[in-house]
DNA sequence: CCGCGGGCCTGAGAGC
DNA sequence: TGCTCTCAGGCCCGCG
């Protein structure tokens, strides 16, 4: 579910309620997300104060007093809330209003600031994972990420450099997290539309013989951050599960030119055309071929 | 090494 | 109403 402005969004919302603040109580309602919680999870949890909430592509990283550093990923259906806590933050106990989402809730962060922080996942695609701070640059998970998106090192002439040998679409090159880290369907479907280009295109068609921009390339840089700004300007799309850290609906998806638009009008003016769908790389391709080439 | 397809999970919605 | 089928914002893994 969640790409770059998702959570974005989502850490933004959690950062008043987990910054500066110590983990009082932590709790881990089953063994198992994606994978199985290390066996020292909650106890290299609690105690521990929060000291910065960051970022990488769709990757949560809260730094911690010990050193550690605890990365969560969201995957498909994951969602944070931030609600006040009732009483005694080691009671465990906080005020929840809407009794079905239970069912998912599976980590709860009770904070010395008096909120629960809740992280709800239906799908159980998303994970945790405390790495210590030095060991980092070594962590298998993080280790082939291309560039952030929205970073000073993405640029045209870096973007045609990591596609002039690839042999594959412009789609699938760029939901590839090693060439630019953070872009999902969704918001390649929306980058590909506002460059003008096709999500068939050959990826190394972004560069001339001598891995040199071409002018797609620059477009498309461009589309990706307008695109990604908007987004995160409107708090992500909420599909189904992203929702903002209060509970908010996100409102980037009434702003989607393609994504899940199959048989509607292009609304390019003047174009005429129909929002099409196909299958790449087993995920839905949205476009319309009419306007981008 | 690279690119692709399968699989991991649950739930929503369509069609019968 | 209820069953079955398809599809969903991600990413790891094994295969060729």
């Amino acid at each position: 579910m969640p790409e770059l402005p998702e959570v974005e969004t989502v850490r933004r919302g959690l950062q008043p309620a987990m910054e500066g603040s110590r983990i009082v109580k932590a709790e881990a309602r089953r063994k198992d997300l994606r994978f199985p919680f290390q066996k020292d999870f909650i106890a290299r949890l609690e105690g521990q104060t929060v000291t910065g909430l960051g970022r990488r592509a769709k990757y949560l990283m809260a730094d911690l007093t010990s050193g550690d550093v605890l990365l969560m990923h969201l995957g498909m259906s994951g969602s944070f809330r931030v609600h006040k806590e009732e009483g005694d933050a080691t009671q465990g106990q906080f005020h929840h209003p809407r009794s079905e989402d239970r069912a998912h809730d599976h980590v709860v962060f009770h904070m010395s600031s008096g909120a629960a922080v809740v992280f709800n996942d239906p799908r159980r695609f998303g994970y945790m994972k405390i790495i210590a701070r030095n060991a980092l640059e070594d962590e298998p998970l993080l280790k082939g990420l291309g560039p952030e998106p929205l970073g000073n090192e993405f640029d045209a002439a870096m973007l045609a450099r990591a596609c002039h040998n690839k042999k594959t679409s412009l789609k699938a090159a760029l939901l590839d997290q090693r060439v630019v880290a953070g872009l999902g369907n969704i918001y390649v479907c929306e980058a590909l539309f506002r460059a003008h280009l096709s999500p068939r295109r050959l990826a190394a068609t972004l560069a001339t013989g001598k891995a040199e921009p071409t002018n797609h390339s620059t477009h498309l840089v461009d589309a990706i951050h307008s695109v990604l700004n908007q987004a995160i300007k409107a708090g992500g799309s909420s599909i189904s599960d992203h929702r903002l850290t209060n509970g908010d609906l996100g409102y980037f998806q009434h702003s989607f030119q393609v994504y899940d638009r199959e048989g509607e009008p292009c609304r390019t003016r003047g174009c005429g055309g129909t929002v099409k769908r196909f299958t790449q790389n087993g995920r839905s391709t949205f476009w319309c071929p009419k306007c981008q080439k």
